[in-house]
DNA sequence: AGAATATGATTCC
DNA sequence: TGGAATCCCTATTC
């Protein structure tokens, strides 16, 4: 697995290692950079040399030229290759909590090549880290109309929208995998639930920390989506990976398979079928999956039995991750996928390749929503970097009507980001998103949720705590209160805006717990969890030495390595 | 403290 | 077309 090949193509240079490290990467094209040219590096060269490079792509060799000659002690010397392309001359990976580019390589950021995310012109505002991009078409004239008259007077009102910007409760530690989906109960305002890899759902409610539930028998591997039933809300359903759509009443934690995808077990992963994305139809009363080949299936909730044969809706053989029914024409569905589409489709007359339209993406499309309310936008989250919004009223659908740029990049280890709309926004124009790229906040090293305006591209709000050092690549805005809730590696968050509640400091301890799990001798320390009371059945309050701080040079948590 | 590892889209041959 | 190599701003365990 390891690339070892191309580690012993280096060419063997010497540099005299600089005990300061700040002023030796910027001057490194002077005379310390010398090539001692050893001659090209030997084709059998032995294992071993792996041992003499540590992690940061330095070489560490004897130098032994110098014991040649004789008198001069000898002294260690280093070799500094970037550890992203392999070539000397610049460095590439974090320099305290700033991680510092290949210049290679593109661009972060923006993915174009010519300059690095220091530098790019869509985070050109530090502040914000995310501006917008420029209009891809601004020839219609409606929307001339929009920017000349509408915009002036709409911009000044867009700040009224209540971000929930701090931390009001959390179970670090929820899931023993990584949360891959969250859904807020329809009704009950303080239930959240929360899918894994594993495939457990997680019932909290969050205004009774502890008491925490966790289903473990409803799926064997990653919970994609979750949906209530919306006739009766004490009943969910899920599509998870292991090719079930399950349907479970929360009440009783009784869980029955509504469709299994793979009656045979394990054939081969040619042909095991995987569930992604799913959403439901309630006027029709059916559930919708789609597949990882690219087919849609169609399910009766009252009669639990599968409608008609499955549709291909996306190029075969490629992964469905999201369908989404038009919340004021239920005949229109939205999917999208691994075949770099996001696809809308009449309801009643679906068959392969009979799209009302097909919204091409640059790459894999994450997620696809129509807008919650009027159901005439969509916004898609792209794994080229960028949210796109496209408008059936005010443009058309040959391309969107706006391009933002953002860091959602894809990580074979991170849920896939999706950008969420706020069902409460009357104007539908704010959306939240789980930030990829650190930002460097008085020393910590964070990844923000954003909030976005994507009628205006502007970041309305990044919001952080130093104590979530990891991505939160999902999040979901309540659909009444202010609440957002965020899932974090393994952890969940729920945020609240800060007028209306206090800071947790001073509020009830127990509002953070931390689960114990197989956590038990974990070294790397979150803030305030002590080492002493490890408890490892359940949850074990941590509340007391728990501390939410303002993000300060010195307290920044778990900070990335400073090179010295 | 550093190594190992889990594991998906994409590219290349 | 299919399998191997590659990749990289992760999180966690050992």
């Amino acid at each position: 697995m390891a690339p070892r090949t191309r580690r012993m193509a280096f060419p063997k240079v010497l540099i005299e290692r600089d005990t300061d490290s700040e002023q030796s990467s910027s001057s490194d094209d002077e005379d310390e950079l010398e090539e001692e040219d050893e001659g090209p590096p030997s084709e059998s060269e032995p294992e071993e040399e792996d041992s003499t490079k540590n992690g940061y792509g330095e070489r560490i060799e004897e130098d032994l030229s110098l014991k040649k000659k004789g008198k001069a002690p000898i002294t260690i010397s280093l070799k500094k290759v970037c550890k992203v392309c392999k070539k000397p001359g610049h460095e590439a990976g974090f320099k305290g909590a700033t991680y510092i580019d290949c210049p290679m390589k593109p661009c972060f950021l923006c993915k174009m090549p010519g300059h690095t995310t220091m530098t790019c012109p869509h985070r050109v505002a530090i502040e914000h880290g995310v501006i917008p991009a420029p209009r891809t078409s601004t020839h219609n004239t409606v929307e001339y109309v929009l920017q000349r008259q509408l915009r002036p007077r709409i911009l000044p009102i867009k700040p009224a929208y209540v971000i929930p910007d701090q931390v009001c409760c959390a179970v670090i530690r929820y899931h023993s995998r990584r949360v891959t989906c969250l859904e807020f109960h329809p009704t009950k305002n303080n239930i959240l639930l929360s899918g894994d890899k594993k495939g457990q759902v997680g019932v909290w409610d969050f205004d009774k920390v502890h008491e925490r539930m966790v289903y473990q028998n409803i799926h064997t591997c990653i919970v994609n989506n979750m949906r209530f039933k919306s006739t009766n809300d004490g009943m969910v359903y899920a599509a998870s990976s292991d090719g079930t759509i399950s349907s479970t009443d929360l009440e009783t934690g009784m869980s029955s398979s509504l469709m299994n995808l793979n009656p045979n077990g394990w054939q081969g992963p040619s042909n095991w079928r995987m569930l992604y994305g799913m959403d439901i139809n309630s006027e029709k009363g059916v559930v919708l999956v789609a597949d990882n080949f690219g087919f849609l299936y169609m399910v009766d909730t009252r009669s639990n039995s599968k409608i008609g044969e499955a549709i291909l809706i996306h190029k075969k053989g490629s992964k469905v991750v999201g369908l989404h029914c038009n919340p004021v024409q239920p005949e229109l569905l939205l999917s999208c996928g691994n075949d770099h589409f996001a696809r809308i489709w009449d309801m009643r007359q679906l068959k392969a390749g009979s799209s009302l339209s097909d919204l091409a993406h640059k790459r894999v499309v994450n997620s696809a929503y129509f807008s919650p309310l009027s159901g005439s936008k969509i916004l898609t989250t792209s794994q080229d970097n960028r949210l796109r919004i496209w408008d059936s009223i005010f443009g058309n659908l040959d391309s969107p009507s706006r391009e933002i740029v953002h860091s959602h990049d894809f990580n074979r280890h991170l849920t896939p980001f999706r950008a969420e709309w706020d069902p409460k926004d009357p104007t539908e124009s704010l959306a939240v998103i789980g930030r990829y790229m650190v930002e460097n906040y008085n020393g910590a090293a964070l990844h923000p949720i954003d909030f976005i305006d994507i009628s205006t591209g502007q970041l309305v709000a990044e919001v952080m705590d130093p104590n979530i050092t990891t991505i939160s690549p999902v999040n979901k805005l309540h659909p009444r209160d202010d609440i957002l809730a965020s899932g974090s590696s393994r952890s969940l968050f729920i945020w609240r805006p800060k007028e209306k509640s206090e800071p947790v400091e001073k509020k009830d301890e127990s509002k953070i717990i931390i689960c114990g799990g197989a956590m038990k001798k974990r070294k790397g320390k979150f803030r305030g969890e002590s080492d002493d009371d490890s408890e490892d059945d359940g949850c074990v309050s941590k509340g007391k030495n728990f501390q939410f701080k303002k993000a300060e040079s010195k307290s920044a948590p778990r900070p990335r390595k400073v090179n010295k």
